[in-house]
DNA sequence: TTCCGCCGGGACATTTATAGTCCCAATGGC
DNA sequence: GCCATTGGGACTATAAATGTCCCGGCGGAA
């Protein structure tokens, strides 16, 4: 790997190009089939030097290009898993998932480029590449417990399908949280379980409960029985969110709201909402996945992108223990900036 | 190291720049101090086009330059040792390192760029890497024996000093050749020995000996016992040349001159003479090394660039073992074209 | 000491590569 | 059958790379 660092003193251009046309072959695979002019748009480039770029691609045999448009070859695609790492480590990305690991106590950080926070077609990259960590952990007959939010509906939208179908079992992680259709847990359980060739359960329960319905609810043995099922899941994945925002997607009532602001709310996740230092503030009212059964479930990914989302993130590494967080360089960075003037603060 | 293989995909150009620059960078270092027009004119390229990239090596702080010309700083001799085995990768020199092996059967094959037939500043980098390759062989008390010839001088002038003087000794693989003096066996044995740090043997034996005269001088006690030495060298290294010019420029009497080209002699090394196939056509009457010591030897180290040579290399490497072989493009292309001809016509 | 050759570096015209901007015919989805 | 989007071609403006000189200076040989 450090044969790199040394080519890249005999030519400097080299590791911004390679990296530039990597992104280009990327994002061509997260898209496609896509077009030269919107792909120039999406890259933020202009639509003459994407066009050079691609021009060396299809001549490389790493992408074919037809009247629908771009897609990557097979040997394309080999290529972007074969370089992954190095990309990683060139554009610094390497460096800045250690230093995350360190700050905020998780074993594992997959950081991809750019900020999903001013680039939606980041959001795709980190769907992702948490699908790819996801595939990792998976093992027969095993249970996913996934949350709603627009970074999980992205991931059972991309991630890559296996060979074979798996015998794994996809459920809600709670109940419905009040949001678009496309974005709740049930919805993406089961896209995620057919993108994945295994099975899924649903789990209908009304939004917002009051604590005694909810109590009745649960003795229902219907009920009963997928929530057991959730708790003894072997891998959660999670959004995490940042805390007012998701209030009032959610359509908090005013009084809530002004309570979360009043104590310091900045992560959600898991329909808990928590202060910047992990402590819980308020809990939504459904049944599912608490935050205690947590401790016991072995794999607990959590996925967030975006510069917005760096105090929620750090709060939610405090608040419980998270295993792998994929995150983007936006997030990645603010947390850093966030945390060396904080480290400043008490040292001074 | 495939990680190279992808990049020079995503990258084709810099690929190229890189292994310019390094060419660059490795002539800077063999013939240092050296000016800029002198060495566009070494490696064959314009004055400017050579500036703008010793500009860019300057940047980089892997080369000073002064007004006595331009060297290479520690930092640029490491980037060159860390680089060689990448550029050895990217320009093909590994492949046909490879194929070389197979084809002559040799264990060990370096390959150095460039062709000394056509351009006499490769023979420096021959030399280079041939004393790279001794300097690995090199341990404790051993005794090396060299032949005489161009490469090995050069061998000899630019071997890297070993940072602390070696305990070896180094004697003449046979009596002088009649050569000119700074090509002699005796002389290249006292400059290598110097280099390393350690002592050399002489051997004054007459140049052309009748049988008798070689056998009564082959038994004097301080002769014997110096042939001794040398047959229990350790290590030999010894250079191929062509049979005809070897001839000629030992000055050969017109006779054996004659038989050798009506027995198709092709190669030459330690004084004797091969045809193609590898067998002993002549052997020149003096004392020293004999082929059947060879076997005995642990280390066998052949020298030997520029295409003309291609043919007596294939020759030599069939008439005896050799461990390790120091060649050029030039040579290793010309080899293999000659393999692959010879293998169509046996096959058709 | 003097002279000659090679040294690096500056300058400038020319060529070549690169990037911006349109346009067009073709194709596929609706 | 229409419309949006596709890839590819063409042309120009601009920037970069390159060829070709020149100059003053330092070092080694005479």
């Amino acid at each position: 790997m450090h044969a790199f660092q040394f080519s890249s003193r005999l030519v400097p251009e080299l590791t911004e190009k390679l990296c530039s046309r990597y992104r280009v072959l990327q994002r061509i695979f997260l898209h496609q089939p896509i077009g030269r002019r919107s792909l120039a748009l999406l890259l933020g480039i202009s639509e003459r030097i994407l066009r050079a770029d691609v021009e060396l691609l299809k001549e490389q045999g790493l992408i074919d290009v037809g009247p629908v448009g771009m897609h990557v070859t097979d040997s394309g695609a080999t290529l972007i898993k074969e370089l992954d790492d190095v990309i990683r480590y060139l554009d610094g990305r390497h460096e800045l998932e250690a230093k995350l690991r360190d700050v905020l106590g998780i074993a594992r950080v997959v950081v991809v480029p750019g900020d999903s926070h001013k680039d939606d077609s980041v959001t795709r990259d980190i769907g992702y590449a948490a699908g790819r960590v996801l595939l990792e952990y998976l093992h027969e007959h095993c249970t996913i417990a996934v949350t709603g939010g627009s970074s999980l509906a992205m991931l059972a939208d991309v991630i890559p399908r296996p060979v074979q179908p798996q015998s794994v079992v996809v459920v809600p992680a709670r109940g419905g949280l009040g949001e678009r259709v496309e974005l709740l847990a049930n919805t993406i359980a089961s896209r995620l379980a057919e993108r994945l060739g295994g099975t899924y359960r649903m789990f209908h329960v009304p939004e917002s409960l009051s604590k005694s319905t909810a109590e009745t609810l649960a003795m229902e043995p219907l009920i009963q029985e997928v929530v057991e099922h959730i708790r003894a899941a072997d891998i959660v994945v999670h959004g995490i969110g940042e805390a007012l925002t998701m209030a009032r997607r959610r359509k908090l009532d005013a009084m809530t709201i002004s309570e979360l602001q009043a104590k310091g709310a900045v992560a959600e996740a898991f329909g808990y909402y928590f202060d910047a230092d992990g402590h819980i503030i308020h809990v939504m009212g459904t049944v599912g996945l608490r935050l205690e059964d947590i401790a016991h479930i072995p794999v607990v990914i959590g996925v967030a992108g975006g510069a917005g989302k760096a105090q929620a993130i750090r709060a939610a590494a405090q608040a419980y223990r998270i295993d792998a967080l994929v995150t983007d360089e936006g997030a990645g960075n603010s947390i850093l900036q966030a945390y060396e003037s904080s480290k400043f603060h008490t040292e001074g």
